[in-house]
Parts: C-alpha cells; structure tokens; sequence
DNA sequence: AAATATAATGTAAAAAAAACGATTAAAAAT
DNA sequence: ATTTTTAATCGTTTTTTTTACATTATATTT
C-alpha cells in the first residue's frame, strides 16, 4: 500500500545553475549573464534555468550553459542545493548548482536565448546579483578554495603551459595572501609536472620555463602513495 | 514578459534523506530503517520522505528524521543531491541528502510512522539498500572521510567524554589503518582539549584518563592562528 | 656594456612528522 | 603477591616540511 497521494507533491519545479570560474589576468573569475526576462529582468546573473520534467541535472546543467553563453564540452560537477521556498517569485523552485573551472582562452562565449550579455567577472568585485545568486556564487566559491587546497583541480584553470608564476598567482589570489617564490616552488615539487623546451613569449626580462599538468601521471603517482596534494 | 509557460514545469517533487553517522564499539555506523510501504517494501533504507511543497529543506530533513526515528535536535548539514530522473519509480524526485554526526548513547532512535525498525549499521557492513540509498551513503560517506580530516567534526562522533584511544581507533577505522599510538598523541597535542580527573571504568586493566573538546576554546585558537586541524 | 627585471636555485635553521624501542603506571584477575 | 593488560609517556633517530633569506642566471631595455 502507499502511505499518501503522491500528487500532492508533484507540483515543484527545479532549476540549475552553472558557476563557471576562470583565470586571466592574474585573478579568479565567475561568468555572468544579464538577464533580458523578468524576474530581475537587467540584472546580472549566474548561467541558470529550470530543468525539464524528464531531465537529468548534468544534462540540464550542460544544455542551459549553452543555451545562455554558448559554452559546451564542460565538465560540470554538482556544488550546493538552495531551497528555500521564497527564494523563486513564480513558485517552489529548488536550484541545484553546478559549477565548473575552465580556461577562458579556450573557450568562447556568446550571449544568447534570454541572456542579453556574457561577461567575465573577478570574484571579489561581483555586484548585485538576481535571486540568491550572490549567496550561491560566494558559497561555491568557497567551495572552489577549500577544493583548490586539496586537489590539483587549479590545472584546469590554469592555460595547458604555464610558468610556475601563474600557478603560484592564482594561489595568492585565491586565498589573497602572498607566498615566497622560492618555498612555493619547493612546496609543489613533489606534483609531477612536464618541463618543456619552450618559454615565455613577449615579456621584457627573462621568460619564464612553460610547465603542464598530465592528470594520469598524478594519479599513478598518488595510487603508488608517493605523491599527495596539499597546498 | 516571460519566456515560457512556468506551469509545465511544476510537476516534480523532491525528498530529504537523512544520513546519521554515529560511532560505538569503534565502528562509525549509518542509522537505517526498514520500509514498511511500497516502494521497495521491506528493504533497508536511508531515513527520507517527500517535501512538502511550501517547507524549507532543513526543516524537511529535521521532521522527516523525527518522523521516522524518533531523533529531535540534530544538527544537520547538506550534502548532495540525487536527480536521475528514473531513481524513483512513481515519478520524478530529486532527493537532496543530509547528513549529521551523533554520538549514539545520547539519542534514543524508535522506528515510527512507516519505519518498521531502525538499526544502526557499521559503515562497512550495509546491506542492499532502496533506490539508489547505497550510493547516496557511500558517497556521503566519502564526504565525511574528507571532512575529519579537515575540520575537529570527529568530536561529534565521539563521546562528550573519550579516551584518546578511542579517538586514536575513530580514525583508524575511518581510514583502514594502523596508527602509531605515541605518535598519534603527538600529532594532536594542538588540540586544546581538557583532561579531566575522572577515569575511564569497567575496565579490566588500568583506565584511561578521559578528554573533552571545547569548540569555542578551539575556534579562539584558530583565530589567533596558534592551532590548526589536519590529521 | 650596463641597467633592469624577473627567473631559478641555494643555504641554513627550525619545526613537524614518522618509525621504533623502552619504561613506568594503575587497574583487575589469579 | 604476582601476573596480565592496557595506559601513558619518554627518548632517539631519521626524514620531511616549513620558513626566511641570499645568490646566480638570462632575458630585454637603455
């Protein structure tokens, strides 16, 4: 037997939405649209939109991207669930985010469906969001960091050859402290990284050597237990 | 204007589940329940329930918890959230999943409502459980490995009161692994925890002085940035 | 050729972690 | 009184990590 009328319940919607965080220019940034529908028509927003009845979440989450910046082939992994019934003027709308760490120079985004701009934004100079999306962004971006310190997920923010320069910025903007060049190099030399031949181009002093990161080389490293990660 | 017709959407539902860790006999241990309606009568299950369509999710997860157990004043966090859409058979459900630390002798549990029993099941040793309950638990489980190793949580598993060799055996059980037990009270001396002149009893060889940990205290010494937690 | 700017590496001291062995202490059981 | 059992602590050595500061290297610019 069943203990209730089901139908009663089904009468809520979801939505997700995509926090998608990049690196340029030596700062951490989340990419916004503005919105050109009510609710909060004009104001900016994270990527978001309802999910079908039918939906999985990591479809919905990867179809709404694109259908709003033109972003495809990312790879999303689920953050927080914000619930709280007031939170959608139209109804119970639960929103799921995901989000998503990318190098913005391999990407191109396009403003499109109701999203009437794109834009790049630095985490610590976000404005006034619609919904609770200033809660939503600032609590995933938490959860960027506490990440960022316990997995070598900075590689995907990072460009595919980058100086130990960068790798060492995006740190030191992230946590906004600023660390000895020489002991955070000493911290990282247990990660496996690739020294290439090629430099620096276009800079006035000595180029710096150009590193990547091969994630399979790591995880060998870490099942062999003779390489963690901890920044 | 509004870009589509809100009313298609509204036809889902979404559900709490409730994983309870608790740790006695040096086990940790996830609190289940029997179902006693369809679906999936007769199996094991996490605690969890519909939402009402105007309740807020912590609020959903503190009644349904009662409802089913029997457990009042526990202080539960978000953890992650189940979308498929076929992961429940009567329709579309999201279930967004929750999960607390407690220290077992200080509840009682009762199973009520369609619960038929409720039992406390070591972490390593869960049965086939319903829907996908197995995943949900074996990643909040995963979560809350993560966790002890970051944040003084482990205090809430343990009781008010413990003796550093049951501290010592929480994590080597969490972890699968021997620990140095010299070693491993050197490794915690920052902890500012307080000894106490009462012993530990009913022991059949010299009892252990007794510990208690006090969140403030150690929240003031982060603080101060004379203390951290890594274990 | 010299100035500059940043890259890259080195040194040394201090602190923390790990691996082990050994000793002493306090309770219950015999 | 002795044995058993685990608590609690000590000590030593080695290794690793952290920290602060110094030096050398290599490019461009002047």
């Amino acid at each position: 037997m069943y203990r209730i009328d089901f139908s009663d319940f089904f009468s809520s919607a979801f939505s997700v939405d995509c926090i998608i965080f990049g690196y340029s220019e030596d700062k951490i940034k989340a990419l916004l649209i503005k919105r050109s529908v009510k609710p909060f028509e004009n104001y900016w927003a994270v990527p978001g939109d309802l999910v079908y009845p039918d939906e999985d979440l990591p479809q919905a989450a990867e179809r709404v991207l694109f259908e709003l910046t033109g972003l495809k082939n990312v790879e999303m992994h689920q953050s927080e669930t914000f619930g709280n019934p007031k939170r959608h003027p139209e109804g119970r709308v639960i929103t799921i985010s995901y989000f998503a760490l990318i190098r913005i120079e391999d990407f191109e985004v396009k403003a499109s469906s109701w999203a009437e701009e794109v834009s790049w934004v630095p985490i610590f100079e976000i404005p006034q969001l619609a919904f609770d999306h200033n809660h939503i962004l600032n609590s995933t971006f938490d959860l960027l960091c506490q990440k960022l310190q316990n997995e070598p997920i900075c590689f995907h923010l990072l460009p595919e050859r980058f100086t130990l320069n960068e790798f060492q910025k995006l740190f030191e903007y992230a946590f906004q402290v600023e660390m000895d060049k020489a002991n955070f190099r000493k911290k990282i030399k247990n990660i496996p990284l690739i020294a290439h031949e090629e430099k620096q181009k276009n800079v006035k002093h000595r180029p710096a050597k150009l590193f990547s990161f091969n994630k399979t080389t790591f995880d060998k490293l870490i099942e062999l237990g003779d390489c963690r990660f901890r920044m």
